[in-house]
DNA sequence: AGCGAAACCGACTCGCCAGTCGGTTTCGGG
DNA sequence: CCCGAAACCGACTGGCGAGTCGGTTTCGCT
Protein backbone atom coordinates (compact mmCIF):
# COMPACT_ATOMS: atom_id res chain seq x y z
CA UNK A 1 0.00 0.00 0.00
CA UNK A 2 2.62 2.35 0.33
CA UNK A 3 3.79 1.81 -2.74
CA UNK A 4 2.56 5.26 -4.17
CA UNK A 5 3.92 6.34 -1.53
CA UNK A 6 6.14 9.91 -2.08
CA UNK A 7 9.87 8.84 -2.07
CA UNK A 8 10.45 9.64 1.61
CA UNK A 9 12.27 12.70 1.32
CA UNK A 10 13.86 14.24 -2.08
CA UNK A 11 17.15 15.25 -0.60
CA UNK A 12 18.78 17.34 -2.81
CA UNK A 13 22.75 17.60 -2.57
CA UNK A 14 23.40 20.08 1.01
CA UNK A 15 26.16 21.20 2.72
CA UNK A 16 26.04 19.42 6.02
CA UNK A 17 25.48 22.87 8.30
CA UNK A 18 22.62 23.32 6.14
CA UNK A 19 21.71 19.85 6.77
CA UNK A 20 21.57 20.29 10.71
CA UNK A 21 20.40 23.83 10.27
CA UNK A 22 16.91 22.30 8.56
CA UNK A 23 17.09 19.75 11.25
CA UNK A 24 17.09 22.31 13.86
CA UNK A 25 14.61 24.30 12.18
CA UNK A 26 11.86 21.34 11.86
CA UNK A 27 12.55 20.17 15.52
CA UNK A 28 11.49 23.42 16.68
CA UNK A 29 8.91 24.00 14.41
CA UNK A 30 7.12 20.78 15.55
CA UNK A 31 7.93 21.73 18.89
CA UNK A 32 6.17 25.26 18.61
CA UNK A 33 2.85 24.16 16.16
CA UNK A 34 2.47 21.50 19.20
CA UNK A 35 2.61 24.02 21.97
CA UNK A 36 0.86 27.66 20.18
CA UNK A 37 -0.71 25.98 17.43
CA UNK A 38 -0.30 26.21 13.50
CA UNK A 39 -1.21 29.78 13.27
CA UNK A 40 0.02 31.51 16.92
CA UNK A 41 3.16 30.59 16.01
CA UNK A 42 4.95 32.86 13.93
CA UNK A 43 7.83 32.04 11.62
CA UNK A 44 10.29 34.65 12.94
CA UNK A 45 10.02 32.65 16.81
CA UNK A 46 10.38 29.26 15.32
CA UNK A 47 13.62 30.59 13.34
CA UNK A 48 15.02 31.96 16.47
CA UNK A 49 13.85 28.99 19.02
CA UNK A 50 15.86 27.45 16.03
CA UNK A 51 19.01 29.57 16.51
CA UNK A 52 18.86 31.33 13.00
CA UNK A 53 16.98 33.77 11.37
CA UNK A 54 13.62 34.54 9.13
CA UNK A 55 15.63 34.48 6.19
CA UNK A 56 17.58 31.65 7.24
CA UNK A 57 14.32 30.00 7.44
CA UNK A 58 13.05 30.82 4.74
CA UNK A 59 16.40 30.01 2.69
CA UNK A 60 15.37 26.41 3.69
CA UNK A 61 11.34 26.48 3.42
CA UNK A 62 9.72 28.69 1.00
CA UNK A 63 6.24 29.10 2.99
CA UNK A 64 4.95 28.51 6.30
CA UNK A 65 3.06 25.98 4.95
CA UNK A 66 5.81 23.86 3.27
CA UNK A 67 7.54 23.71 6.62
CA UNK A 68 4.55 22.24 8.19
CA UNK A 69 4.45 20.02 5.14
CA UNK A 70 7.72 19.11 5.67
CA UNK A 71 7.21 18.53 9.75
CA UNK A 72 4.39 16.14 8.83
CA UNK A 73 6.60 14.34 5.75
CA UNK A 74 9.46 13.54 8.21
CA UNK A 75 6.72 12.12 10.70
CA UNK A 76 4.72 10.06 8.27
CA UNK A 77 8.61 8.60 7.15
CA UNK A 78 9.44 7.98 10.77
CA UNK A 79 6.26 5.91 11.32
CA UNK A 80 6.19 4.12 8.51
CA UNK A 81 9.61 2.98 9.28
CA UNK A 82 8.88 1.89 12.57
CA UNK A 83 5.93 0.38 11.97
CA UNK A 84 7.44 -2.01 9.05
CA UNK A 85 10.59 -2.89 11.17
CA UNK A 86 7.70 -4.16 13.74
CA UNK A 87 5.97 -5.85 11.14
CA UNK A 88 8.61 -7.56 10.18
CA UNK A 89 9.84 -8.50 13.49
CA UNK A 90 6.36 -9.88 13.97
CA UNK A 91 6.79 -12.86 11.31
CA UNK A 92 4.02 -14.14 9.26
CA UNK A 93 1.14 -14.06 11.80
CA UNK A 94 -1.55 -11.43 10.46
CA UNK A 95 -2.91 -10.89 13.97
CA UNK A 96 0.38 -10.44 15.29
CA UNK A 97 1.46 -8.29 12.30
CA UNK A 98 -1.58 -5.97 12.88
CA UNK A 99 -1.11 -6.05 16.29
CA UNK A 100 2.88 -5.08 16.27
CA UNK A 101 1.33 -2.48 13.78
CA UNK A 102 -0.33 -0.68 15.94
CA UNK A 103 2.02 -0.73 19.06
CA UNK A 104 4.79 0.42 16.92
CA UNK A 105 2.13 3.34 15.94
CA UNK A 106 1.59 3.78 19.53
CA UNK A 107 4.87 3.61 21.34
CA UNK A 108 6.49 6.28 18.32
CA UNK A 109 3.67 8.83 19.23
CA UNK A 110 3.91 8.36 22.35
CA UNK A 111 7.63 8.60 22.56
CA UNK A 112 7.19 12.14 20.30
CA UNK A 113 4.08 13.87 21.92
CA UNK A 114 4.80 17.47 20.01
CA UNK A 115 4.53 14.93 16.56
CA UNK A 116 1.22 13.60 17.57
CA UNK A 117 -0.23 16.59 18.39
CA UNK A 118 0.53 17.92 15.21
CA UNK A 119 -0.54 15.47 13.18
CA UNK A 120 -3.76 14.91 15.18
CA UNK A 121 -4.73 18.53 15.19
CA UNK A 122 -2.54 21.36 13.58
CA UNK A 123 -2.68 19.88 10.73
CA UNK A 124 -6.18 21.21 9.84
CA UNK A 125 -5.49 24.39 10.71
CA UNK A 126 -3.28 25.07 7.72
CA UNK A 127 -5.75 24.39 4.99
CA UNK A 128 -6.80 21.87 2.77
CA UNK A 129 -3.92 20.99 1.76
CA UNK A 130 -1.78 20.23 4.31
CA UNK A 131 -5.29 18.32 6.22
CA UNK A 132 -5.54 15.74 2.79
CA UNK A 133 -1.86 15.34 3.54
CA UNK A 134 -2.44 13.66 6.55
CA UNK A 135 -5.59 11.94 5.49
CA UNK A 136 -3.45 10.44 2.87
CA UNK A 137 -1.05 9.42 5.44
CA UNK A 138 -3.89 7.91 7.89
CA UNK A 139 -5.03 5.97 5.21
CA UNK A 140 -2.00 4.64 4.06
CA UNK A 141 -1.81 2.59 7.56
CA UNK A 142 -5.41 1.92 7.87
CA UNK A 143 -4.44 0.07 4.64
CA UNK A 144 -1.53 -1.60 6.01
CA UNK A 145 -3.72 -2.70 8.84
CA UNK A 146 -6.67 -3.36 7.09
CA UNK A 147 -4.63 -6.00 4.82
CA UNK A 148 -3.83 -8.02 7.22
CA UNK A 149 -7.00 -8.23 9.30
CA UNK A 150 -8.48 -9.81 5.56
CA UNK A 151 -5.52 -12.13 5.65
CA UNK A 152 -6.35 -12.69 8.92
CA UNK A 153 -10.55 -13.22 8.20
CA UNK A 154 -9.49 -15.12 5.34
CA UNK A 155 -7.67 -18.03 7.33
CA UNK A 156 -10.58 -18.05 9.77
CA UNK A 157 -8.11 -16.17 13.01
CA UNK A 158 -11.25 -13.55 13.48
CA UNK A 159 -14.94 -12.99 14.14
CA UNK A 160 -16.71 -11.62 10.71
CA UNK A 161 -16.12 -8.07 10.26
CA UNK A 162 -15.15 -5.49 7.80
CA UNK A 163 -11.03 -5.09 7.45
CA UNK A 164 -11.30 -1.33 6.23
CA UNK A 165 -13.59 -0.39 9.25
CA UNK A 166 -11.95 -2.34 11.79
CA UNK A 167 -8.20 -0.80 10.59
CA UNK A 168 -10.01 2.37 10.99
CA UNK A 169 -11.49 1.86 14.42
CA UNK A 170 -8.30 0.68 15.64
CA UNK A 171 -6.43 3.52 14.50
CA UNK A 172 -9.11 5.93 16.03
CA UNK A 173 -8.46 4.24 19.42
CA UNK A 174 -4.84 4.07 19.52
CA UNK A 175 -5.39 8.02 17.91
CA UNK A 176 -7.55 8.68 20.84
CA UNK A 177 -5.57 7.11 23.60
CA UNK A 178 -2.88 9.06 22.51
CA UNK A 179 -3.90 12.25 22.26
CA UNK A 180 -5.77 11.98 26.07
CA UNK A 181 -2.25 10.47 27.43
CA UNK A 182 -0.30 13.63 26.09
CA UNK A 183 -3.07 15.95 27.22
CA UNK A 184 -2.46 14.07 31.12
CA UNK A 185 -5.73 13.17 30.65
CA UNK A 186 -5.35 9.32 31.79
CA UNK A 187 -3.23 8.74 34.27
CA UNK A 188 -2.07 5.11 33.49
CA UNK A 189 1.93 4.55 32.35
CA UNK A 190 2.34 3.96 28.90
CA UNK A 191 3.18 0.70 29.46
CA UNK A 192 -0.16 -0.61 31.12
CA UNK A 193 -1.87 1.71 28.44
CA UNK A 194 -0.43 -0.28 25.57
CA UNK A 195 -1.16 -3.34 27.56
CA UNK A 196 -4.79 -2.82 27.84
CA UNK A 197 -4.94 -1.15 24.33
CA UNK A 198 -4.00 -4.14 22.92
CA UNK A 199 -6.72 -6.66 25.10
CA UNK A 200 -9.35 -4.32 23.69
CA UNK A 201 -8.25 -4.28 20.06
CA UNK A 202 -7.62 -7.86 19.52
CA UNK A 203 -10.92 -9.09 21.69
CA UNK A 204 -12.88 -6.27 19.25
CA UNK A 205 -11.41 -8.40 16.61
CA UNK A 206 -12.88 -12.07 17.83
CA UNK A 207 -9.55 -13.11 17.65
CA UNK A 208 -6.68 -14.14 20.14
CA UNK A 209 -2.91 -13.54 20.42
CA UNK A 210 -1.31 -15.86 18.42
CA UNK A 211 0.86 -16.86 22.01
CA UNK A 212 -1.79 -18.09 23.78
CA UNK A 213 -3.90 -20.09 20.64
CA UNK A 214 -3.34 -23.57 22.53
CA UNK A 215 -4.12 -22.90 26.25
CA UNK A 216 -7.65 -22.92 27.17
CA UNK A 217 -10.10 -20.75 29.23
CA UNK A 218 -10.01 -17.30 27.59
CA UNK A 219 -10.84 -18.83 24.36
CA UNK A 220 -13.25 -16.57 22.31
CA UNK A 221 -13.53 -18.47 18.71
CA UNK A 222 -16.36 -16.75 16.53
CA UNK A 223 -15.46 -19.33 14.46
CA UNK A 224 -15.01 -22.37 14.59
CA UNK B 1 -21.43 13.48 35.74
CA UNK B 2 -22.71 16.50 33.44
CA UNK B 3 -23.42 18.08 36.81
CA UNK B 4 -20.82 20.51 37.25
CA UNK B 5 -21.03 21.13 33.72
CA UNK B 6 -22.07 24.77 32.48
CA UNK B 7 -26.21 25.59 32.68
CA UNK B 8 -26.77 24.55 28.97
CA UNK B 9 -26.71 28.11 27.49
CA UNK B 10 -27.38 31.41 29.48
CA UNK B 11 -31.05 32.71 27.33
CA UNK B 12 -31.24 36.30 28.28
CA UNK B 13 -34.68 37.86 27.14
CA UNK B 14 -34.82 38.39 23.66
CA UNK B 15 -36.80 39.32 21.02
CA UNK B 16 -38.15 36.82 18.67
CA UNK B 17 -36.24 37.87 15.61
CA UNK B 18 -32.76 38.64 17.29
CA UNK B 19 -33.14 35.01 18.70
CA UNK B 20 -34.10 33.67 14.85
CA UNK B 21 -30.95 35.75 13.63
CA UNK B 22 -28.46 34.37 16.46
CA UNK B 23 -29.66 30.96 15.28
CA UNK B 24 -28.79 31.18 11.68
CA UNK B 25 -25.36 33.27 12.72
CA UNK B 26 -24.65 30.05 14.66
CA UNK B 27 -25.48 27.79 11.56
CA UNK B 28 -23.36 29.75 9.43
CA UNK B 29 -20.85 29.62 11.50
CA UNK B 30 -21.05 26.01 12.22
CA UNK B 31 -20.88 25.66 8.20
CA UNK B 32 -18.11 27.69 7.18
CA UNK B 33 -15.67 26.50 10.09
CA UNK B 34 -16.54 23.10 9.24
CA UNK B 35 -15.73 24.10 4.96
CA UNK B 36 -12.87 26.80 4.97
CA UNK B 37 -11.22 26.45 8.60
CA UNK B 38 -11.50 28.31 11.81
CA UNK B 39 -8.79 30.37 10.46
CA UNK B 40 -10.01 31.11 7.04
CA UNK B 41 -13.48 31.45 8.07
CA UNK B 42 -13.84 35.52 7.56
CA UNK B 43 -16.53 37.19 10.53
CA UNK B 44 -17.79 39.50 7.49
CA UNK B 45 -18.10 36.15 5.36
CA UNK B 46 -20.03 34.56 8.05
CA UNK B 47 -22.54 37.53 8.39
CA UNK B 48 -22.59 37.26 4.97
CA UNK B 49 -23.78 33.94 4.61
CA UNK B 50 -25.73 34.01 7.56
CA UNK B 51 -27.79 37.17 5.55
CA UNK B 52 -26.62 39.78 7.80
CA UNK B 53 -23.70 41.89 8.40
CA UNK B 54 -20.62 42.44 10.62
CA UNK B 55 -22.22 44.53 12.76
CA UNK B 56 -24.87 42.26 13.18
CA UNK B 57 -22.68 39.56 13.92
CA UNK B 58 -21.03 41.36 16.47
CA UNK B 59 -23.77 42.45 18.32
CA UNK B 60 -24.59 39.03 19.34
CA UNK B 61 -21.20 37.51 19.65
CA UNK B 62 -18.18 40.15 21.29
CA UNK B 63 -15.39 37.90 19.43
CA UNK B 64 -14.88 35.33 17.03
CA UNK B 65 -13.61 33.31 20.02
CA UNK B 66 -16.97 33.59 21.80
CA UNK B 67 -18.58 32.50 18.29
CA UNK B 68 -17.25 29.39 17.83
CA UNK B 69 -17.35 28.72 21.85
CA UNK B 70 -21.22 29.29 21.43
CA UNK B 71 -21.23 26.72 18.62
CA UNK B 72 -19.60 24.35 20.24
CA UNK B 73 -21.70 24.79 23.22
CA UNK B 74 -24.65 24.36 21.05
CA UNK B 75 -23.44 21.11 19.47
CA UNK B 76 -22.50 19.82 23.63
CA UNK B 77 -26.12 20.84 24.21
CA UNK B 78 -27.37 19.01 21.03
CA UNK B 79 -25.44 15.64 21.79
CA UNK B 80 -25.67 15.34 25.59
CA UNK B 81 -29.20 15.79 25.29
CA UNK B 82 -29.63 12.55 22.58
CA UNK B 83 -27.56 10.73 24.56
CA UNK B 84 -29.22 11.41 27.53
CA UNK B 85 -32.39 10.42 26.33
CA UNK B 86 -30.77 7.29 24.55
CA UNK B 87 -29.56 5.84 27.23
CA UNK B 88 -32.95 6.60 29.22
CA UNK B 89 -34.79 4.41 26.85
CA UNK B 90 -32.05 1.77 27.20
CA UNK B 91 -33.56 0.65 30.36
CA UNK B 92 -31.00 -0.26 33.16
CA UNK B 93 -28.88 -2.93 31.53
CA UNK B 94 -24.73 -0.77 31.48
CA UNK B 95 -23.95 -2.57 28.14
CA UNK B 96 -27.00 -1.47 26.25
CA UNK B 97 -26.54 1.89 28.25
CA UNK B 98 -23.14 2.36 27.05
CA UNK B 99 -24.13 1.28 23.40
CA UNK B 100 -27.36 3.23 23.50
CA UNK B 101 -25.22 6.74 24.58
CA UNK B 102 -22.32 6.04 21.78
CA UNK B 103 -25.12 4.94 18.97
CA UNK B 104 -26.76 7.96 19.73
CA UNK B 105 -23.49 10.20 19.33
CA UNK B 106 -23.03 8.34 16.19
CA UNK B 107 -26.44 8.97 14.92
CA UNK B 108 -26.39 12.86 15.90
CA UNK B 109 -22.90 13.61 14.61
CA UNK B 110 -23.36 11.89 11.35
CA UNK B 111 -26.27 14.05 10.94
CA UNK B 112 -24.48 16.91 11.43
CA UNK B 113 -21.32 16.14 9.49
CA UNK B 114 -20.23 19.97 9.73
CA UNK B 115 -20.93 20.20 13.50
CA UNK B 116 -18.54 17.21 13.79
CA UNK B 117 -16.08 18.38 11.49
CA UNK B 118 -15.78 21.48 13.72
CA UNK B 119 -15.61 19.51 17.03
CA UNK B 120 -12.94 16.95 15.81
CA UNK B 121 -10.97 19.73 14.04
CA UNK B 122 -11.00 23.46 14.01
CA UNK B 123 -11.49 23.45 17.72
CA UNK B 124 -8.16 23.27 17.91
CA UNK B 125 -7.14 25.95 15.90
CA UNK B 126 -8.50 28.89 17.91
CA UNK B 127 -6.07 28.39 20.41
CA UNK B 128 -5.88 26.94 24.23
CA UNK B 129 -8.90 28.02 26.11
CA UNK B 130 -11.39 26.84 23.02
CA UNK B 131 -9.30 23.18 23.12
CA UNK B 132 -9.70 22.71 27.08
CA UNK B 133 -13.13 23.68 26.28
CA UNK B 134 -13.69 20.56 23.60
CA UNK B 135 -11.71 18.32 26.03
CA UNK B 136 -13.90 18.77 28.91
CA UNK B 137 -16.56 17.99 26.59
CA UNK B 138 -15.33 15.19 25.30
CA UNK B 139 -14.13 14.00 28.66
CA UNK B 140 -18.14 14.43 29.80
CA UNK B 141 -18.98 11.82 27.63
CA UNK B 142 -16.31 9.12 28.22
CA UNK B 143 -16.97 9.40 32.24
CA UNK B 144 -20.90 8.83 31.67
CA UNK B 145 -19.78 6.05 29.57
CA UNK B 146 -16.88 4.61 31.57
CA UNK B 147 -19.51 4.90 34.94
CA UNK B 148 -21.88 2.32 32.85
CA UNK B 149 -19.37 0.04 32.08
CA UNK B 150 -17.81 -0.01 35.24
CA UNK B 151 -21.43 -1.36 36.75
CA UNK B 152 -20.91 -3.54 33.69
CA UNK B 153 -17.54 -4.90 34.78
CA UNK B 154 -18.98 -4.92 38.59
CA UNK B 155 -21.99 -7.24 37.57
CA UNK B 156 -19.59 -9.26 35.77
CA UNK B 157 -21.12 -8.64 32.32
CA UNK B 158 -17.28 -7.70 31.18
CA UNK B 159 -14.10 -8.56 30.32
CA UNK B 160 -11.91 -7.35 32.36
CA UNK B 161 -10.87 -4.04 31.55
CA UNK B 162 -10.02 -0.67 32.59
CA UNK B 163 -13.24 0.96 32.17
CA UNK B 164 -11.70 4.88 31.80
CA UNK B 165 -9.80 3.21 29.05
CA UNK B 166 -11.61 1.20 27.44
CA UNK B 167 -14.77 4.30 27.48
CA UNK B 168 -12.10 6.68 25.57
CA UNK B 169 -11.00 4.10 23.30
CA UNK B 170 -14.64 3.55 22.23
CA UNK B 171 -15.15 7.09 21.82
CA UNK B 172 -12.19 7.28 19.48
CA UNK B 173 -13.59 4.40 17.66
CA UNK B 174 -16.96 6.41 16.99
CA UNK B 175 -14.81 9.61 16.29
CA UNK B 176 -11.92 8.23 13.81
CA UNK B 177 -15.24 6.50 11.99
CA UNK B 178 -17.56 9.57 11.62
CA UNK B 179 -14.67 11.64 10.41
CA UNK B 180 -13.55 9.09 7.84
CA UNK B 181 -17.02 8.71 6.64
CA UNK B 182 -17.75 12.75 6.81
CA UNK B 183 -14.77 12.80 4.36
CA UNK B 184 -16.29 10.05 2.00
CA UNK B 185 -13.11 8.06 2.62
CA UNK B 186 -15.59 5.56 3.76
CA UNK B 187 -18.35 4.45 1.30
CA UNK B 188 -20.70 2.35 3.33
CA UNK B 189 -24.34 3.81 4.47
CA UNK B 190 -24.12 4.83 7.58
CA UNK B 191 -26.91 2.13 8.44
CA UNK B 192 -24.01 -0.84 7.96
CA UNK B 193 -21.48 1.35 9.38
CA UNK B 194 -23.31 1.65 12.34
CA UNK B 195 -24.41 -2.14 13.20
CA UNK B 196 -20.53 -2.63 12.52
CA UNK B 197 -18.96 -0.64 14.66
CA UNK B 198 -21.57 -1.71 17.36
CA UNK B 199 -20.71 -5.31 16.71
CA UNK B 200 -16.77 -4.14 17.33
CA UNK B 201 -17.71 -2.27 20.44
CA UNK B 202 -19.31 -5.13 22.34
CA UNK B 203 -16.80 -7.87 21.27
CA UNK B 204 -14.13 -5.23 22.55
CA UNK B 205 -15.52 -5.32 25.71
CA UNK B 206 -15.73 -9.37 25.96
CA UNK B 207 -19.70 -8.39 26.77
CA UNK B 208 -22.46 -9.39 24.43
CA UNK B 209 -25.50 -7.65 23.53
CA UNK B 210 -28.00 -8.18 26.24
CA UNK B 211 -30.89 -9.24 23.68
CA UNK B 212 -28.88 -12.20 22.75
CA UNK B 213 -27.65 -13.24 25.85
CA UNK B 214 -29.39 -16.47 25.38
CA UNK B 215 -28.29 -17.69 21.91
CA UNK B 216 -25.23 -19.24 21.41
CA UNK B 217 -23.09 -19.41 18.33
CA UNK B 218 -20.98 -16.09 18.55
CA UNK B 219 -20.40 -16.07 22.14
CA UNK B 220 -17.33 -14.35 23.26
CA UNK B 221 -17.03 -14.82 27.26
CA UNK B 222 -13.68 -14.10 28.53
CA UNK B 223 -14.96 -14.88 31.83
CA UNK B 224 -17.33 -18.09 32.44
C1' DA C 1 44.88 33.30 -1.58
C1' DG C 2 40.75 34.31 -3.64
C1' DC C 3 36.50 33.51 -6.13
C1' DG C 4 31.91 32.07 -6.48
C1' DA C 5 28.10 29.97 -4.65
C1' DA C 6 25.60 28.44 -0.77
C1' DA C 7 23.91 29.87 3.62
C1' DC C 8 22.32 33.31 6.45
C1' DC C 9 20.77 37.90 8.30
C1' DG C 10 17.03 41.30 9.84
C1' DA C 11 14.80 45.62 8.65
C1' DC C 12 11.00 46.58 5.77
C1' DT C 13 6.54 46.01 3.14
C1' DC C 14 1.99 45.10 2.49
C1' DG C 15 -2.34 42.66 2.53
C1' DC C 16 -5.58 40.96 5.42
C1' DC C 17 -9.01 40.70 8.88
C1' DA C 18 -10.75 41.07 13.77
C1' DG C 19 -12.77 44.43 16.02
C1' DT C 20 -14.79 49.56 16.36
C1' DC C 21 -18.02 53.20 15.91
C1' DG C 22 -21.23 56.62 14.56
C1' DG C 23 -25.27 56.29 12.39
C1' DT C 24 -29.90 54.01 10.83
C1' DT C 25 -33.83 50.96 11.09
C1' DT C 26 -37.15 48.10 13.62
C1' DC C 27 -40.26 47.31 17.09
C1' DG C 28 -42.70 46.93 21.56
C1' DG C 29 -45.07 49.54 25.05
C1' DG C 30 -47.48 53.62 26.52
C1' DC D 1 -48.58 57.99 17.15
C1' DC D 2 -44.21 58.59 19.43
C1' DC D 3 -40.27 57.51 22.11
C1' DG D 4 -36.56 54.81 23.53
C1' DA D 5 -34.14 50.79 23.38
C1' DA D 6 -32.86 46.82 20.93
C1' DA D 7 -31.14 45.28 16.60
C1' DC D 8 -28.57 46.12 12.74
C1' DC D 9 -25.49 48.34 9.24
C1' DG D 10 -20.89 48.91 6.72
C1' DA D 11 -16.99 52.04 6.08
C1' DC D 12 -12.83 52.49 8.64
C1' DT D 13 -8.53 51.33 11.42
C1' DG D 14 -4.85 49.18 13.73
C1' DG D 15 -1.88 45.61 14.36
C1' DC D 16 0.06 41.58 13.22
C1' DG D 17 2.73 38.45 10.75
C1' DA D 18 3.98 36.08 6.28
C1' DG D 19 6.96 36.88 2.86
C1' DT D 20 10.81 40.01 0.44
C1' DC D 21 15.22 41.77 -0.51
C1' DG D 22 19.67 43.83 -0.55
C1' DG D 23 23.41 42.89 1.84
C1' DT D 24 26.90 39.92 4.65
C1' DT D 25 29.26 35.82 6.10
C1' DT D 26 30.83 31.06 5.51
C1' DC D 27 32.96 27.55 3.04
C1' DG D 28 34.40 24.38 -0.68
C1' DC D 29 37.40 24.29 -4.32
C1' DT D 30 41.38 25.24 -7.20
Amino acid sequence: MPADAPPAEIETARQPRAEARRGDLLAAATRLFAERGYAAAGMDEIARAAGTSKGGLYFHFPTKQALLAAVIGRAADLLRKRVAAAMAAAGDDPVARSEAALAALFRTLAKHRPLSRVLAAESVAAGPKVRERVERIEDEFVALIAAELRRALDLGLTAPLDPELAARAWFGMVRACISAWAGGRIAAPPGELEAELRRLLIRSAGAMPPERADRGGDRCPDRP
